[in-house]
Formats: C-alpha cells, structure tokens, sequence
DNA sequence: CTGAAAGCGCTTACAG
DNA sequence: CTGAAAGCGCTTACAG
C-alpha cells in the first residue's frame, strides 16, 4: 500500500492540487467547507505530506546532522540525549554518525550529511583533527555547524565548551588542598584542544601554589576505546618511575578507574598513599570504591545548548541574516569523594 | 555559495541534463570523451548530487530509523554503535530517536519516520508498549522493520534478541550450584517480554532444582533512568522482610549495582551473606568492587545483526520479493566474578 | 475563492 | 551516441 499523495486527494474530491495543499496548509483564501473536506479526506485516508518532496521544494531537511568520536561513551551518551531531546521538540530529526577519531572518516561524514542537504552540523572533533578546510566547506555551503567539547580554535563558528583549564586547575588546587606535594597528571592525546587546556590548567596551578613542574610525571593516554587499560598501563608505570607521587590529576574518569585498578591490584591505597581526581563524573565513578573525586561535565546541558545555538543559526540563515557566532561556556563543578577523602 | 546542479554544468557544457547525469553515473551509452569532460567539470565544481532529489526521484531515502528506549544506557549505546558502524558501510544513514519507555512517543516517532520515508525501522519497544498497532502500520505502507532486545510476540516480523529465559535460568542455577538455598529476584517492568522471560527462568531453575518458588521474594523495578536507586530500595526492601535471602539475581547490572551499593550501606556481605547475579555485563560491573557476576548480553552485535537483516529486507522488497521473517537468538554468556565467588 | 503553471534537482524510458 | 520529455510529490506566485 503505498501512501496517499495530494493528487490522490485532488482527484477524488475533483479539486486541483493547488487547492487541497492549501487547505490543508490552511491558507486563509481557501473556503472554510472545501477546507473541511479535504481535511475530512485526508484524516480518512491518513494522508501524510511526503517529507522528500517537501524538503526538495522548500530547500530545508529538517535534519540535522550529529559526528561524535565514540558512541560508547557515558558524556557522548548524555549530549546525544540532550540533543535529540532538544531537536525532537523543534521537528528536527537527528542523523547519527561516529568518527571512531578519526580525521579521515570525519571528513566523508560531513561530506555525507551535506549530500543529505542536512539544515545543520553538531560535531565534536576527532583527536587526531587538526587540519580544519572540511570543516570550512560547510560554511561555504552556508550550513551552520556549532562545536561542542572537541573544538578548534581555528575554525570561527559557535562552540558549547567548558572551562577546561579552570577545571584542571580547580581539580589540581583540590589535591594540593589536600596536602599531595607531587602531583602527577595523565593528560589526553596531543592535539585535542581540551586535553591542552586540562594540562595547562594542572600545570598553572602547580606553580601557583609553590610546587615544581616535572614533565616526566606527564603521562600520555589516547583517551580512546583502550581508556580502561591505557589507565591502567600508566598507572602501572607510574609506579615504577616514581614511587614518591601522592597524587594524580587523571584526564577522564574512564582512565582514573583504569588507575585505581591498578592502585588496587598492587596494594597501593588510595586515598591513603595516592589521592586521585578524574575528570567528567562518569555515572560509575560515584558506584566504584573507592568512589572518584572528578568534574562533572554536563554533557545532557551541553547536547541541548549546541542544538539550541545551532537552531537559532538556522532560522538566522533562513531569514538571509548573518550568523553571530557565540562561545557558550558551561558550569563544571567539583565533585568531592572517597579518593581525596 | 549554492551546491552546483546538474543543470549548471550542463550550461557550462552545452549538453543536457540527462547527459550529464548519465556521464556521471557512468552508463554504457555515453561517449568517452563526453564522460570525461563531464567528471572533470563535475570534479573540478565538486559537484554532489542532491540526495533530497535523487531520494524523490528513486523513492528510496538511504536512512534507516532507530527507536529505543534511552540513549543513555550501556547495552543500548552499543547497540547503536553497531547500527550505525553497519549501516555506513551500506551506504546508510541512522536517525535516532528515544521514546523514553513511552507508547506514546513511540508512536509519534514511528509518524515521523514514516513520513521521513525512511527505508527501514530498527526498533527495542517502550516498556508500557503492548499494543501493537502503529507498528502494523509501517508494515501497511511496506517499509521493513526489525525488533531487538524489547520484541513483541504479537507482531510478525523479524526480532534479534537472546534467550532470555535460558540465560535467566543459568544465572539462578549458577546461585543454586554456589549454595544459595533462598533466592530472591529483582524483575523488571511486567509488560516486556525480556523481563518476564527473564522471571520465567529464574522461577524455572528454582523448582527444577527442588527449591521452593515464592512471590514475596519477587521484586519489581521500573528499570528506567532510576534504575540505581529501584536497585537500593529494594534491596533495602528485602533486607526488611527477607533476612534469610543468601541470593539475588537481579535484571539488570545497574539495579545490581544499586542494591550492592545498599548492602554495602547495610553493612551485608557479598558474597559471603548474599550472593548476586546481574544482567547485561555492563563495563561497570567489572570494575566495581566486589566486581558483579552477570550475563554477557551481546549489544554491538546486536545492533550489527539488526542492521544486516533490514538490509537484507529492504533489499528483498525492492525486488518486490516477500519478506522472509528471522528469529536471530544471540548467543549470552554467563561472566563470573566476585559477587558470587 | 479556485486552479493552471512553473519549478525544486534529479532519473530514465524513449526517440532520433 | 545525445537529448527532449515526463515525472517523483510537493509549494507558491500568479491569473482569473
């Protein structure tokens, strides 16, 4: 049975196309009973407009598209939902795409969802992204696309973000409270703009507060699907090289739990011997035990303000005005628990 | 900047549209030089067909639709994962939806995929679902559509799941062989198959093992966003009525972990007091302390699986053949850790 | 108040 | 080997 179109209706009702669009569309120079005619027809024979043409007509998808890094991801999860929330509630669908991190897969993606002539891009950038012009042909399409948590300072568009480097440095200044003298810190992968920001901010505080800057307590983990084990891997050499640490600042929670199972696994006790601070209040960090000091990201918030700003983009693009780029930052927040106890 | 059409370079070449569209779909009876000409201007404009058009035209939209319950789930965010990892290398895009366990939404989502044309629907049901109409209706207007997890057995069409009941009753019988002699169940919701599956195999393994079934024992939780809490106040619940309980097997790990959280409060030891089995093998469960003994619930697979058999049915429909419905059962795996050790 | 016409960007059967 | 024509299902400016 394949469904009803406008003709179909036209027909039985001997009226022209034009006339049952209208009616339907409740144009006010269409007569109020031809109007309840068609209406009457159309709810009888469960006419629904057939989207593709609409969208081919008026040149808008009402999609918009969504690149995240991981789907698996206790943050990713909490935007997706915050976005598809937000979206659901403006008629917009949402298009679902993972870059896996990886700046090749991301540049067909964007490719594919401008083919699909979505109204709008969500992405947060893979790792390894640092070239941007595939990002910048959708602003040549005049598509508006909005950055959240993975951005690039080089690319001049809206961007939903946190304070990364206050977070560190609050996150840091907690150990120190606490009375850790060497802070060690497990940062994210080079490039991404926010592992940067996590690290300087650990950095600065370190120095603020009188303690020395030792780079060989850096430790670097991809913070990808392998964050588990990576977590457990440095921790693991961290205890070889420097038995004198008391305290680590750890890049993600998903990390830190890697670290604490190593801490465990060679009767290292935290907080007691090592205080650790994670960092985006991953549901598990509050189950585990010890449970994990960290900083809670809101990712749901943040799903619904990029959607909120791209959606205004939208409907400024719509109405022929300039776009009026915003860099939108969030509240994190320090949540206290038993591994700074 | 405006995509470049079809039109403009056929100006540009002074040739037809359908030339050109023929050059670049590479057919036979084109000349070469004509389709040479053609894909270095095309190449050159970086010309990208219209999906919305080409999607019109050939009534096909190269989407899928997928509805679940909650985004922010583990089993379930890999399960889209697999989805949409499938569904890329086919050619297709995923748009995703969540009908937050509700009927109502869940119809309306069903609307709007519909009138999206979407190829194929990919669907777990909304706890309260047990009418079944609206997804007749995808049927009616012969677009494919495949269950997972969350299936119904009043509508025929093809259903990726586990056995529940088979794994439910490894699970009980894993307690019965560590000495559990009084067994309690944490249930889900009444309406989902799953859940009474579930149910029926913890009931199943009690008596084929000579010990007594008793509903008291039998608690029921939403298995919604509260899942962690539902976890805590039944157990606090059963630990109310029931002291002589030496074991649970529960639902789902999140509620597991939730009443772990609450013997632990309680001062009750796991294993040693209570023994308890869990459902879904979250990432969590292994790394909490004590870890938590479950099912291994395949989810990525899942997705991948639900995917291909949709594939595979659009594909028969588009050659007007009949739908032939699968019953996929994946394989669950019982993963034993501390809480039952 | 209603309808004929043009057109969105593409595809494809048909003619030459 | 190439092109004119019809059409997918809708919308909307225009005419009457």
């Amino acid at each position: 049975m394949k469904p009803v179109t406008l003709k179909q209706i036209a027909e039985r009702l001997n009226m022209s196309v034009s006339t049952v669009s209208k009616a339907l569309k409740d144009y006010p120079d269409i007569g109020v009973d031809t109007k309840k005619r068609v209406r009457d027809l159309a709810r009888s024979l469960n006419y629904k407009p057939n989207s593709l043409a609409v969208n081919l007509r008026t040149n808008e998808s009402k999609t918009v598209g969504l690149i995240i890094p991981e789907i698996v991801h206790h943050f990713f999860s909490n935007v997706i939902k915050g976005i598809v929330s937000r979206a659901e509630k403006k008629g917009y669908l949402v298009i679902i795409l993972q870059s896996d991190e990886s700046n090749e897969l991301e540049r067909k993606q964007i490719e594919l969802l401008l083919n699909q002539r979505v109204d709008g891009i969500i992405i947060s950038l893979a790792n390894d992204t640092d070239q941007c012009d595939h990002i910048e042909g959708v602003f040549k399409q005049q598509i508006p696309l909005v950055m959240f948590d993975k951005v690039s300072k080089r690319i001049d568009c809206s961007k939903v973000v946190i304070d990364d480097r206050k977070a560190a440095y609050e996150a840091t200044k907690h150990l120190i409270d606490k009375g850790c003298k060497r802070i060690a810190h497990f940062r994210g992968a080079l490039t991404p703009l926010n592992s940067i920001d996590r690290f300087m901010g650990y950095r600065t505080a370190l120095l603020d507060h009188g303690l020395e800057f030792d780079p060989s307590l850096v430790y670097i983990c991809a913070c990808d699907d392998r964050s588990f084990e990576e977590g457990k891997e440095n921790a693991k050499k961290l205890l070889e090289d420097h038995r004198d640490v008391d305290g680590v600042f750890i890049n993600t929670d998903l990390v830190a739990i890697g670290a604490l199972t190593e801490f465990k696994n060679q009767g290292v006790r935290v907080p007691e011997d090592i205080k650790v601070v994670g960092f985006s209040n991953w549901f598990m960090s509050s189950v585990i035990s010890p449970s994990l000091t960290t900083i809670d990201q809101p990712g749901f918030r943040m799903g619904e303000t990029a959607f909120d700003q791209l959606f205004i983009e939208i409907e400024t693009l719509k109405k022929g005005k300039d776009l009026i780029f915003k860099n939108i930052e969030l509240e994190t927040k320090l949540i206290e628990r038993e591994t700074t106890g």
